[in-house]
DNA sequence: CCGATTACCTGCACGC
DNA sequence: TGCGTGCAGGTAATCG
């Protein structure tokens, strides 16, 4: 579920009710997701003002008025919920039906919000619990998130810092989208629509974006637009949602309907003209769906 | 350093 | 209905 675009739908979602919020209490349910938690994790959280929700790759980022930031990683499976004090009318469930199920409720952070009456909890649920949270001082000296490529949203991902990023990388393009130290925040789903947008091949080496000496960097721009633009998308539909992740109102994202290729094997090529069909791949342990025809 | 594989954990879809 | 199998959007550790 959360790839970059749906990590920022929820930061989108809970910005409204965290910032500026106090932190009353915070009960961690058991000691450990994918990690411990932070020693004494829930004392050192109460109390604290927060600042702002922002995000760096799929990681959300929680500054306070003092102290250390917070660091959450939804993993595979985690969500947020927003259950709002009594007589406010503040966004439903962020993530529908399963996430009630609140045996996976592992960390509940209670909030004085602004311009709520009451409290109003924050709720990680997480069946899988390959995520996690952290403490971090200074996150670009954090081990987890210093070593975070080029964020795909902006402009600053172009062809030739592209090009320059798999120059010298005999890893299949699609594997090289995942590295997270090259461009942060493509995860399996969004590589396989990036590279279905720029028509290239998910087994074609990834230094072979780098333009023959003396041409333009044709092929590494396109990829890079093309990245740009399928998570600029998603963004804009609040993220997909292929279990049951929803966006800031509760109702589920809808980038689902505009995949091109993810989860569409044996059917036929969306792009005009193309009368390919969608194959399903491993690489690196991981699906990739491409259409052989028109990716070359 | 690079690239590939495995582990982590639960839930679900599927075939028998 | 139940059981075994494989697969799932994540990262990190390990091994050549």
């Amino acid at each position: 579920m959360p790839e970059l675009p749906e990590v920022e739908t929820v930061r989108r979602g809970l910005q409204p009710v965290m910032e500026g919020a106090r932190v009353l209490k915070v009960e961690a349910r058991r000691p450990d997701l994918r990690f411990p938690l932070p020693e004494n994790f829930a004392e050192r959280l109460s109390g604290r003002r927060i600042v702002s929700l922002g995000r760096r790759a799929k990681y959300l980022v929680v500054s306070f008025d003092c102290g250390p930031l917070l660091i959450c990683h939804l993993g595979m499976s985690g969500s947020f919920r927003i259950e709002a004090a009594e007589g406010t009318s503040r966004p439903g469930a962020f993530y529908i039906d399963r996430s009630r199920n609140l045996q996976h409720d592992h960390v509940v952070f209670h909030l004085a919000s602004p311009g709520a009456r009451g409290t109003t909890r924050v709720v990680f649920n997480d069946p899988r619990r390959f995520g996690f949270m952290l403490f971090a001082d200074d996150p670009d000296r954090h081990p987890m998130l210093a070593g975070l490529g080029v964020e795909p949203t902006g402009n600053e991902l172009g062809g030739p810092l592209l090009a320059g990023l798999f120059r010298g990388r005999k890893a299949p393009l699609k594997a090289a989208l995942l590295d997270q130290r090259l461009i942060a925040g493509l995860g399996n789903i969004y590589a396989s629509e990036a590279l279905w947008r720029a028509g290239l091949s998910p087994r074609r080496q990834a230094c072979t974006m780098a333009p023959a000496a003396g041409r333009s960097h044709q092929r590494a721009s396109r990829l890079a637009a093309a990245i740009r633009s399928v998570i600029a998308d998603a963004i804009e539909a609040g993220g997909s949602s292929l279990r049951d992740h929803a966006g800031a109102d509760g109702r589920p994202g809808y980038f689902q309907h505009s995949f091109s290729v993810y989860d569409r094997e044996g059917e036929a090529c969306r792009r005009p003209g193309c009368s390919g069909r969608i194959r399903r791949i491993v690489q690196a342990g991981r699906s990739t769906f491409y259409c052989p025809a028109c990716q070359r």
